[in-house]
RNA sequence: GGAGAGGUAGCCUAAUUGGUAAGGCAGUAGUCUUGAAAACUACCGCGGGAAACCGCUUGCAGGUUCGAGUCCUGUCCUCUCCGCCA
């Protein structure tokens, strides 16, 4: 959510920036004069309830000197304020409900050094890490690789759930796992987070927190049950939200989290895109890397955490280019995003693997995530920054194209072999 | 699922028959001190405001009342016991 006194001071330049992400400006026509009702009523409303405050005071002191008859005059006179003072609480009600609808509609602002543009061709690569291998013979994509090895199952998953669902099993199950352990184990053990294991299933006030209500709700999971229960589309959104309504510390920032996780998404309105494979899945895991921190900290947190999800490929040796999204490609909450594409030899393209979001104070702000500083200053709204640290099923893509050879063997990389009981190759069982 | 107890500020604890949130700890600043501790002084829930000051706040939402931490209704959460259960 936006600051309403930024967007006050700075209507002109919101208004770009909302059409630099390909949001339609117009709803902000209204806000000065919603912004300013709201005040005006907000303000009345305090007055009156003042003057209400005060003579109830005031009979109290009459009550205790024994001064009923006083009292009862007084008590007259109050009830004559009711009518209006109820008048004015639905109206600042009214307005209140009104600004929180425009706020929360409303995306991120851009940072600064955002590329500008319509859409991802707008994107910048900013690195490029490894060598794409040169193969001596036809590559397979992951589907015939797995399917072959017997190691995936799509048609029985489809069975079973439906499409968009996928068994993995024998030493595939196993390779899945040997990576979430190897990931949970470099970002614990040397990049400092903190192993966390939320809940999968969350609250509407939570999925308000981190921006995917109330505009992303069919993009969810959401169960029938009357509680407005969701299952998560990304352990973001259980993470981030750990204090929410809460005013934490500095000195405890900044805090640093790895969690994996399922996820789960409708995937509504991507019919026949990624229909093959693992790439695009209603269910799929994840390891996600989140951080609060002080505002002044963000940028450097960002760059950290994207080096962080950098790190897993590096150690297995997959080759990856680092691009920073453009205006137009950048999800809701962000302020800034790096997309990480790790190669796909069955493609001869990038694929996202991972994207590492600043989210600044948007998501904070949501929340009402705070932090004291030293000094007793006024709270002030922490930033917020998620990141897959990787997306395990495509990190398992990768790894079966990029390590596949000409017999349909998958040999295992080196980081992998201590989490695969030592075993050199995924060979046909 | 049944029965009971309880949610007060970062933490802990008060508040007469309803009278407008008291105190302690922690924390911040200062005095004193070579420095620290102790002691003392001030600040010490949230929002707005340059300030004076104003408004809000006892899990949440309503109701009764001139006035609700206190009375009533609903709801969420925590704990205890019983039942069931991975």
């Amino acid at each position: 959510m936006l600051d309403p006194n930024y967007v006050r001071e700075n209507l002109e330049a919101v208004r770009a920036a909302l059409a630099a992400r390909n949001f339609p400006p117009a709803v902000l026509d209204h806000f000065a004069e919603l912004d300013a009702e709201r005040r005006r009523v907000n303000s009345e409303a305090d007055d009156v309830n003042h003057e209400r405050n005060n003579a109830s005071k005031e009979i109290g002191a009459l009550m205790q000197a024994g001064k009923t008859a006083e009292a009862d005059a007084k008590k007259a006179e109050v009830a004559g304020l009711k009518g209006r003072q109820a008048e004015l609480e639905k109206q600042r009600d009214e307005a209140d409900v009104a600004m929180r609808e425009l706020l929360s509609g409303l995306p991120n602002l851009p940072a600064a050094d955002v590329p500008v543009g319509p859409d991802e061709s707008a994107n910048v690569e900013v690195r490029r890490w490894g060598t794409p291998r040169e193969f001596d013979f036809e590559v397979k994509d992951h589907v015939d690789l797995g399917t072959e090895l017997g190691i995936l199952d799509l048609e029985r998953a489809a069975k079973v759930a439906g499409s968009r669902f996928a068994i993995l099993s024998g030493q595939g199950a196993k390779l899945e796992r040997a990576l979430v352990s190897f990931m949970l184990d470099v970002h614990t053990g040397e990049h400092g987070y903190t192993e966390t294991q939320p809940p999968l299933i969350v609250n509407r006030e939570t999925l308000f927190g981190t921006g995917q209500l109330p505009k992303f709700e069919e993009d969810l999971f959401t169960l029938t049950d009357d509680r407005g229960f969701s299952l998560i589309p990304t352990a973001e959104v259980p993470v981030t939200n750990y204090h929410r309504d809460e005013i934490v510390e500095a000195a405890s920032l900044p805090m640093k989290f790895v969690a994996f996780t399922p996820c789960f998404r409708s995937e509504a309105g991507s019919y026949g895109r990624d229909t093959r494979g693992l790439i695009r899945q209603h269910q799929f895991e994840k390891v996600e890397l989140v951080k609060i921190c002080l505002p002044e900290e963000s940028e450097k947190e960002h760059e950290e955490l994207t080096a962080n999800a950098e790190k897993i490929l590096q150690l297995l040796e997959l080759p990856y280019r680092t691009i920073v999204l453009s205006t137009g490609d950048m999800g809701f909450s962000a302020r800034k995003t790096y997309d990480i594409e790790v190669w796909l030899p069955s493609q001869q393209t990038y694929r996202e693997i991972s994207s590492c979001s600043n989210c600044g104070d948007f998501q904070a702000r949501r929340m009402g995530t705070r932090v004291r500083r030293a000094g007793g200053s006024k709270p002030e709204f922490v930033h917020t920054l998620n990141g897959s640290g990787l997306a395990v099923g495509r990190t398992w893509i990768a790894v079966l194209e990029n390590y596949q050879q000409a017999d349909g063997s998958v040999t295992v990389p080196e980081v992998l072999k201590p989490y695969m009981n030592g075993i050199e190759r995924i060979s046909k069982a």
